[in-house]
DNA sequence: AATGAATGAGGGTTCATTCAT
DNA sequence: AATGAATGAACCCTCATTCAT
């Protein structure tokens, strides 16, 4: 992986998520990424290959986010760290969860299997916390989730804070 | 509005609330909706007039769509008929909805205005419920409409009545 | 001759002689007219079949605006009057006037059936003036009328008096 | 400068002095130059930056056409050569010099600054001659010359040295 | 006579991609 | 590995023109 390939993915990753997919031109990836537009086919083949590059590391980077809310063995914060997911202090991953948001809607590419074992943790938690329906919980909170990803985005959620103690406070859970 | 100027929305409407504004080309609508493609450019000047005809029609039919819930008088009802909105029976409000969604998420559109009469019938149907924090409650509320209306687009929600349910519960309404 | 017959005329006079045949479309004629676009057709067949139209009235135009040249008597006044023409005091002759200049530069169009009085004229008041070679005079006049006539649509002549009286003066005219 | 860009260059210089900028396609000047359409908006951005490179080496080349005149110090030799300008031998500088005569009357674009030297050079080259207005002689001669062109561009001047040698003569000069 | 809907060809321009260097 | 020239298809849009009313 040289210099010009990373600075080709930031690049692609910032505009990809932040623009879209299709309104986001190869030619605009290279300027950004300082880089001449040829170099973007000989390392990823096309348009679509850069895509998948940035899925595969986005999928790694996120699978990482998620280890510690996996082996999270207090079932409250398990569900706290899942609420902070969007937030995501870590400039990167935050990046790959908004692009792959994006991706769901432009591209109705929806990866079950990355998303496997936060679902399991969460369904976990929530049976740990006697929760009737664990599976609906997890399900409703996994939803919830993209609501708030997309408010981020449109730069609408503007009362951050209050708004996730209150779904704290819908689980019970106290900060 | 003659025919075709409706044939033309039509297949804008299909074709942008299902792949996206960008991912559609005006020569595109023109062939689905059995048209020239200059005609588009002759009723509605140019793409973007296009997608703004769309969305003044859509929010006309979507604020008729809100007024039963408006003026409904038990809260119940209120939450209950706002649960079904993105289900919606009629074809062409779903359409909309659908439409409306893609673009907050392409475009960054968001129409406050044409949500505020929800929001507010919303607000009102939690005070009277006595929940504790109204405002939150509508805030969620409709954040997990969105997410709703993401799995109906994806296809991936495959236990709708049983998940409205769990909702309706979450909120101590039976059906 | 109908009334909208001569609103188009008039709008594509206008049009054609300021901005040119090819930069205005048939659509700007037909604003500019208060008119369909397709009444144009009807009466004037095509964009072209418009042109001749004006044309030939322009030359109806330009034959009268010359008479009062050809029939003077003073060689003198024949250079005068001649060098009045493309300030023409009549709005619709000098209309024609430019419009021709623009097709002169525009079409390659050049009548020079139309021009023959006027250079005959010329010639006859250079001979009767004993200039040495009033064919070349009648020449050169000719085309100076044409540097003129582009310095006015130009707005670049802001000293035409002036300047007017100079060319006089070579030709030992006192005004 | 790569081999297609000149080839674009000379493609449009020949159209656009030949048919005029609007009446000439993007499409025509690739055809012409044996280049892909898309190459004329990779080097000159779009069609009014084509014009303007052209615009910018024409100014260039006019004005080393124009360095002779104003060197000379013999003002009948300034007067002369300055007849000759649209004459030019160089087939080049001819068509810059056609070029900029039809943006004149096609887009009213009008080079005051590179006329200047010319102009200046006229004017010191009428006072030396004693002409009693040399501003007035400098704007008849420029004036003519733009007729000439426009005569030139028309194929309709036949008797081009005779012509010249009546200039000539008006002067005072002979050759 | 007059309108305005409708068309199809062509306009300028952008795009993803390839190729020579 | 890297560049930047070059391409051709597709894009949005305008044009002259026709047709039904």
């Amino acid at each position: 992986m040289t210099i010009k390939q990373t600075q080709i993915l930031e690049a692609a990753l910032h505009l990809f998520s932040e623009e879209g997919y299709h309104a986001t031109s190869t030619s605009k990836v290279a300027k950004h990424a300082n880089v001449s537009e040829g170099l973007i086919f000989r390392h990823f083949q096309n348009k679509e290959g850069l895509l998948s590059a940035l899925l595969e590391e986005g999928k790694q980077c996120l699978k990482t986010v998620f280890v510690p809310i996996v082996n999270e063995e207090d079932p409250k914060q398990v569900i706290q760290k899942t609420l902070d997911l969007p937030f995501e202090i870590t400039e990167i991953a935050h990046g790959y969860w908004k692009l792959l948001f994006k991706l769901k809607v432009e591209q109705r590419y929806d990866d079950r299997e990355l998303m496997k074992p936060l679902d399991q943790a969460l369904t976990k938690a929530f049976m740990k916390l006697r929760f009737r329906s664990p599976e609906l919980e997890t399900q409703n909170l996994i939803l919830t989730l993209d609501g708030i990803t997309m408010s981020i985005l449109n730069e609408t959620l503007n009362n951050e804070s209050e708004f996730k103690q209150f779904l704290m406070n819908k689980y019970h859970i106290e900060i």
